[in-house]
Formats: structure tokens, C-alpha cells, sequence
DNA sequence: ACGAGTGACGGAACCAAGTCCCGTACACTG
DNA sequence: CAGTGTACGGGACTTGGTTCCGTCACTCGT
């Protein structure tokens, strides 16, 4: 018998999660989240950086897309790689098991300048793991980093969309469409 | 005789940069500010909203960046209003006599997570703002959050660039010439 | 000229985020 | 049984940020 309950970190998250669609991110307290969890302060910031984090701990995708990337066809276009990575996604961490706790956590996050800032820079981590990944398959500087913005762009779109769908649509089903729009409309700039 | 020195806000920045470019942002504290100010904190807070606002508070450059959007050619495509907006920006805030404080303050900035945290969102900012402008155009919506956030991206690209330029190159110039590049490179997408 | 605002500031008390240090109880090893 | 590693708790502390109240100069109406 453990002295501790296992999985210490999911119980801070979700207590977190739970906490912040009640009563507000503000109103709650980081001491609040711990003992919801049966734990103490203490614990929390040893696996979390900040409060804020607790939000965005869950996702290392950006492993996710770059290996995606690096795995796509040889072939393939910039845009035909990034939309492999779309795909992993919507495969690993946007299914549609876990799309109501994607939608809470979005409306969460929406509700706070702040944490929209943190999601803000998570973005840019991961444009900036899509663009490594497209130059390790030997496409120029500049066009890797403007294929990985517009991936993000598809990819911020179709979140968007897919979390609030009523119709089951999967993430890649949406993503690919949302990036044919995307290339279609570049036409037009 | 006025009671207190004018431009408080403007001193408190000031202050701020220079003990930022000193000790450290994470070394500084908002009181060594304010007292570097010859003020006190409460003041400090009256002028920003946060520590990190005081680097970025100048700018109130949305607006100035969507005024030049709406106020380009009625001919322009997306891209041609967008780099009109660049080259307002290059002549209203990036101009050759502020190129010392913006590398100044750029430094500070790249240093800490928090600091690109903050300038990510005011990034979100301006490309809501041109997305906004290029609307206000007739511009569909997609093809008008393309256009802005390539012409972001142009403008991150061209402003690292200016930044640490030797030639005195203008930032309009560099803008115009990387929107070009990533024009071009949108073909091998 | 005089009293009543008004506006920009200072200071102290206060709360919550985040850090540090140290102590504790269990598990695992020899 | 002794030693070591590990995950946690708790309390003291610093700092960011808020709130409340007081102060002093300036201004305006009469």
C-alpha cells in the first residue's frame, strides 16, 4: 500500500480544471487546488511551473507535430507534411473522447487575458517546433517558417471549429478542410 | 511651478528599461523603478497595469497599423494594404532614432519568457486589428486573417532584422523587401 | 480673496503567487 | 537493521498587485 495516491499531478489538473469552471480562474486559489487534490502548496508548484500551467502541462505535442512532420512522404509538400502533423493531432490529443474536456478548458482559458497569453506563447512553441521540422527535410528557411504559420492558422481554425461541432465531425476532417480553404485563399492575397 | 515633474508614465519607463538593462528584469523590482522615478509604487501601478505592461505600453500601434490598412489604395490587394500598414509603421514608430531603444528593449525582452509571453499576445493584437481593417475592406474573412498574419510575420522577420542592422537600412524597406520573400515562397507551399 | 472641490501622488495594510529550507514518513537496498 | 532515495507537508519569506485613506497643490465659483 502506497503512502500516497498515485498521479499526483492528474489530480492537481483536473481539481484545477474543476475549480476554475466553477467559481473562476481568479477565485481560486492555488491553495484551493491542492486540497482539493489532498495535497499541499508545496506539491503543486513541484509539478507545476506556475498556476497558470496547470492548463497546459498535458500537451508535449510539440514532439507530436515535429515527428509527424519529419514522418510525412518524402514527397510531400510543405503544406502536405504540416497537414500530416494536423492529422496526428486530431489522432493523439484532439479525439473526440476528449473534446468536452477541450471545450471547458477552452472556455476557461478564453475568459482570462492571461492565460490566452500562455496559450499564445505555447503557439509559438509550436510553429516553432513545426518550422525545425520542415527544415530537417531540407525546405528553405523562410518557406518552412511561413508553411508552419499557416499550419498554425489552420490548426487555431479548426480548433476553434471543432470544439464546438455538434455533429461529431473529426479534428483531421475539419483540419484538412480548413487548411484546403487556407492554400485556396493564399490566391487571393 | 508645477507640484510634480510631468510625464510620470514616461519617467517610470525609462527608469524601468534602464534598470531592466542593468541588474536583469527578474533582479528589479517595481519599487527600485518607481524610486529610480522619484515615485512611489502605487504609482507606478496607476500608470500600468503590470510590470511587464511598462515595456509595452507605448505602443498603441493597432490602431495606427489598421488606420494605414483602411487608408491604402482601394485598388490594393490584402498584401499591398498590408504592406502599407508596414511602412506607417516603419515611419510613426520604427524609425532610425528609436532603433537603439526598440534593440535596447528587444534584449530585454528575448531574456525572459514572461516578457515574450506578454509581446505574443500583443502580437494576437495587432493581427486582430489588421484582420479587422482588411474586413472593413471587403476582404473575406479567411483571406483577410491570411493576409494579416503573413504580413506578422513579415513584420517580425523585418523588425529582428532592423534591429540589429549596421546599414542603417529603413524598416520599410526591409519589410517590403521580406513580405516580397514571403510572397515568393508562398509558391513552394 | 476665500472655501470647496479635483487630481496626482504617497504610504500602509493586505492578499495571493512563487521560492526556500527543513522535516517526515514510506520504500527499497544491502 | 542501517542507510539512502523519494514524494510530500509546512512555515517563513519575497514580490507582484490591490485597496483604502490621507496629503498637498492647483482651480474655480462667488
Amino acid at each position: 500500500m502506497a503512502r500516497w495516491e498515485p498521479n499526483a499531478a492528474e489530480r492537481l489538473a483536473e481539481a484545477a480544471l474543476d475549480l476554475f469552471a466553477e467559481r473562476g480562474y481568479e477565485n481560486t486559489t492555488v491553495i484551493d487546488i491542492a486540497q482539493r487534490a489532498g495535497l499541499g502548496k508545496t506539491t503543486f508548484f513541484r509539478h507545476f511551473q506556475d498556476k497558470r500551467e496547470v492548463l497546459f502541462g498535458r500537451g508535449t505535442i510539440d514532439e507530436l507535430l515535429a515527428g509527424a512532420v519529419a514522418a510525412a512522404p518524402p514527397a510531400a509538400t510543405p503544406l502536405e507534411a504540416v497537414a500530416h502533423a494536423l492529422d496526428a493531432a486530431g489522432e493523439e490529443v484532439f479525439t473526440p473522447a476528449r473534446r468536452d474536456f477541450v471545450a471547458r478548458r477552452q472556455a476557461v482559458i478564453a475568459a482570462r487575458p492571461e492565460l490566452r497569453e500562455r496559450e499564445a506563447l505555447k503557439n509559438l512553441g509550436l510553429i516553432a517546433s513545426m518550422t525545425d521540422a520542415l527544415k530537417r527535410r531540407g525546405i528553405p528557411d523562410l518557406t518552412s517558417r511561413v508553411a508552419a504559420e499557416l499550419g498554425a492558422l489552420a490548426a487555431t481554425i479548426a480548433y476553434e471549429q471543432w470544439s464546438q461541432t455538434t455533429t461529431g465531425e473529426h479534428f483531421s476532417q475539419i483540419a484538412r478542410r480548413v487548411l484546403d480553404d487556407v492554400r485556396a485563399s493564399m490566391a487571393f492575397c
